[in-house]
DNA sequence: TTCCAATGGTACAAGGCCATACCTTTAAAG
DNA sequence: CTTTAAAGGTATGGCCTTGTACCATTGGAA
């Protein structure tokens, strides 16, 4: 006999608790693509600037070299690199010591509109706000545990220290993308290039959501007691230690959040 | 696969340690698209096999519903499962009641070879061994984390309960099957599909790896005595035990692969 | 026996994406 | 002032992917 088709049990009015049952295949039949390799690439480009790893100012790298590691053709990147020309984030000069060069942000009033803007993206995000920020504490949670097993010591420990510090002495504007910056750091310290890469991605979505929170003195010094008893583990590689104190930092920026949605 | 040009410090005698200055945009800049379309969708019906969501006997969904869920043209799709087909891994039949069915793998030595097939994998994931048993090992310490916290009850305790005993009946044959399949239900039941999905992935990949080496009754045994474990902390909420079952769980995995490796 | 519905099989035209080669612009270097 | 290297801009032909429609096969239901 084959059987095959969702197997539907006789399950009572417990709602939708068997829901189990009814999609055996939710983890593995997901789209193959996520939109077409011009989209996908907008986002990949927008990440490199909410991630501020391209800060306001500078330039991307070359067309050339960028579609190479992106492994698209240069015609569907300049297509990417079109659209956000457009849309008044990129300003591209021609020749030699030319580029795409980051413009700053449109002095939309999101931070100061309260919950307003914010509201707008989380409806846009929909069921994934949840699975975003559960995904980006399991691994943020993990890389930060991995990098205390591994100890960084060295060039490794120093940049951690650098970036540290310099996070501690960041302004307003500069702390958004300095903190980024330390998490990423500690995110590739994990040795899984794989956590890296979904952290990038995901912290990319979070830092969009969050930039449309005012970021207040208090809050930052906060963050910044936090970031130090984590840097601190992870130098001496305390690994519980390390985890605990990320996930006291998340919680912190999760509380942030709900306060501006409720 | 694609596979990625490493890049090269001319590092000084202190070896790898200025990567972190080296490359700012490594966990943004990856390929778009790990390969054509059809490349991925043969990967992802692997995965349904390779995971036993479709155990052998049993026929994938039909190419409507499976282009459908893809997201991809059911032609793409039809070239993916033609090479299944023609590599043995699938049989077609036309007709209702017809469909692709998962054929029993060709009895290759590959278990009984001892480390020989498997070191030949290992070495075709080169670098990515690592970052996939440490990837793996943040989702599944997180999932059985976060599993914990939510404590299932009702339907979805009695579903995680019934895994768990098919597991612990389950013969040679049909235990990485069924560990498998327990292992998802805790993922998904993490409450982030994100993290299911990529578990997913990760897991088909030590499947592979995994089937290269013979199951012993002990190794069994002792697997199915952490399940108990790993369930009874889960469905006591007991989030701290969750995650320590689950750690040993995975060591001891770990120590297997490495086992046969050296 | 006849019909029907579910399933795989095939064809074709339109659009997306790519590799490649070449052109244009710019500013520093000589 | 000229040269040159590095960057963006453009054009062409081909393969990949898709959407849509229709054909062929099969086994159960009527």
């Amino acid at each position: 006999m084959i059987e095959n088709g969702a197997s539907n049990e006789a399950g009572a009015g417990t709602g939708g608790e068997a829901d189990l049952h009814a999609d055996p295949y939710a983890a593995v039949l997901r789209p193959v693509r996520s939109g077409n390799t011009f989209e996908e690439t907008v986002e990949k480009v927008l990440q490199l600037i909410r991630l501020g790893l391209v800060p306001v100012g500078d330039r991307l790298p070359p067309e050339r070299e960028l579609a190479d590691r992106l492994q698209i053709s240069r015609v569907t990147l300049r297509e990417a690199l079109k659209v956000l020309q457009d849309a008044g984030v990129l300003e591209v000069r021609r020749g030699r010591y030319g580029g795409a060069f980051v413009l700053a942000p449109a002095p939309s009033p999101a931070a100061a509109s309260g919950g307003e803007e914010l509201r707008r993206r989380v409806e846009e995000l929909g069921d994934r706000l949840e699975d975003t920020l559960l995904f980006r504490q399991v691994l943020e949670l993990g890389a930060a545990e991995l990098c205390a097993e591994r100890t960084p010591g060295g060039a490794e420990a120093d940049r951690l220290r650098q970036l540290l510090a310099e996070t501690g002495a960041a302004t307003l504007e500069e702390y958004r993308r300095l903190d980024t910056r330390l998490h990423l750091a500690i995110a590739e310290l994990s040795g899984s290039p794989s956590v890296a890469a979904q952290y990038a991605a995901v912290r990319a979505t979070v830092n969009d959501l969050l930039d449309c929170i005012p970021l207040l003195p208090p809050n930052l010094q906060h963050s910044q007691l936090q970031h130090e008893e984590l840097v601190d583990a992870i130098l001496s590689g305390d690994a519980p230690r390390a985890r605990a104190a990320m996930h006291e930092h998340l919680a912190g920026t999760a509380a942030l959040l709900r306060g501006f949605l409720s």
